[in-house]
DNA sequence: GACCAAATACCATGAACATGGTATGGGTGG
DNA sequence: CCACCCATACCATGTTCATGGTATTTGGTC
């Protein structure tokens, strides 16, 4: 990281902010700040001209929503990376943000953003976050998997046999084919689905796949 | 929250550890330390006897993981906070914590860790959480979106009476219960159920229920 | 602990019967 | 032209019933 200059890109719609910004970026010797934007147009530009190593970017700009210049970045500098400072702290511009690709997100009212620590916090493959933001993340994280665990359906145990047999009968396969693949003879195979169709409280091929679809018993 | 002084239980199985920040909380008017313990079951007690606000916990302790100390607060006192303190930075620490209902997540080693501030953002429904624990969730979470935005596969166009009549075949429904419930005649479910294996590229019930299942054509 | 019988679960089979799949026709309306 | 509808008929396939073999587990006795 010490070797060479970061080439940052800060893109900030109000002038008294974007310069306050410009002046601590620039005053540290780790960065070079290749430019200095104030919409969404102006940022696209300085991300298909230069390469890149950081973008440090608003939210509400003037032409659009500085998600739009994560994702462009994202496609156009893999390597990069993209921290938000924003005034917007709902759910949707946190977790739009961060599905783009962005690192860090920091609060304008943090009082006082200790922004050269922020900068060195995500090129070391941290994530600077102000606690309100992180909060979102906590909440849609710990959200996710009490639903998830909240699916508490008994499913019925099927033998390995049944399995088989009922990854052949997805697949579409008949009766002579299944019996042909499993090495068994043909009256063999109604067997086991039969014993599948008690399991799953099925009474045919059809609503047996159906049921071991909602159940998860088969991978689609 | 200035109201009454904030009842909190602090675990942490290293003596100096535990020592100097229990004297950072008592030394603090707005806190009460109720408990200071160095194992699980002392936890475990001081959270079956007493009014909890906030659990301060390591996860690595003597007689098992702090996170079941979390779980067991969850349990028995809902609208309680619990904030972890450990060396520990793996994603399944990380998440498992989350996911027992744990707010804030600070790192041992950060340097100098400014407790009462992290205490108050806790309170305060925010989620103080060391940048390099907010990688792991962004990445959990920037995944999560990727996986799920990347299905980009062109399905069929199905009829509305195709949709129908898949829907009735993957519930099990034969020819003639078909054809009642669509109020057409029995002759006329089959004409229907060939074109959906032409589109769907099966050749009997079963595979065509799998692939509308896979390609989410029919909702389980 | 060693032994054996009963119970249980899984796998297998063949024959009789019901259903589904396919190939023919053709007809209506947008 | 396409979506939808109806009809007849043949044959492959799916479904059910009745039955037996094998391995593992259970529980009791010596």
């Amino acid at each position: 990281m010490a070797t060479r200059p970061l080439k940052i890109i800060l893109t900030e719609d109000d002038d008294p902010i974007r310069e306050r910004l410009a002046s601590i970026v620039g005053a540290w010797s780790g960065a070079e700040l290749c430019a200095s934007c104030s919409n969404l147009e102006e940022t696209f530009a300085a991300i298909e001209n230069r390469e890149i190593d950081l973008l440090i970017t608003d939210l509400r700009l003037p032409d659009g929503s500085g998600i739009e210049a994560i994702r462009a970045l994202a496609g156009k500098h893999p390597n990069a990376e993209a921290m938000v400072i924003s005034v917007l702290a709902d759910e949707r511009s946190v977790l739009d943000a961060i599905e783009a690709g962005a690192s860090g997100y920091l609060l304008k009212d943090a009082d006082s953003i200790d922004l050269i620590d922020a900068i060195k916090d995500v090129m070391a493959g941290r994530s600077p976050i102000s606690s309100r933001i992180a909060r979102v993340l906590v909440r849609r994280l710990s959200d996710r998997k009490a639903e998830s665990g909240a699916e508490e359906i008994d499913r019925p145990t099927l033998t390995t046999r049944e399995t088989d047999i009922l990854w052949g009968i997805a697949k579409g396969f008949t009766y002579g084919e299944l019996a042909d693949k499993l090495a068994i003879s043909r009256q063999t195979v109604p067997v086991h689905i039969r014993n599948i169709y008690r399991k799953l409280q099925a009474s045919n091929r059809s609503e047996a796949v159906f049921e071991a679809a909602r159940l998860g018993l088969i991978k689609l």
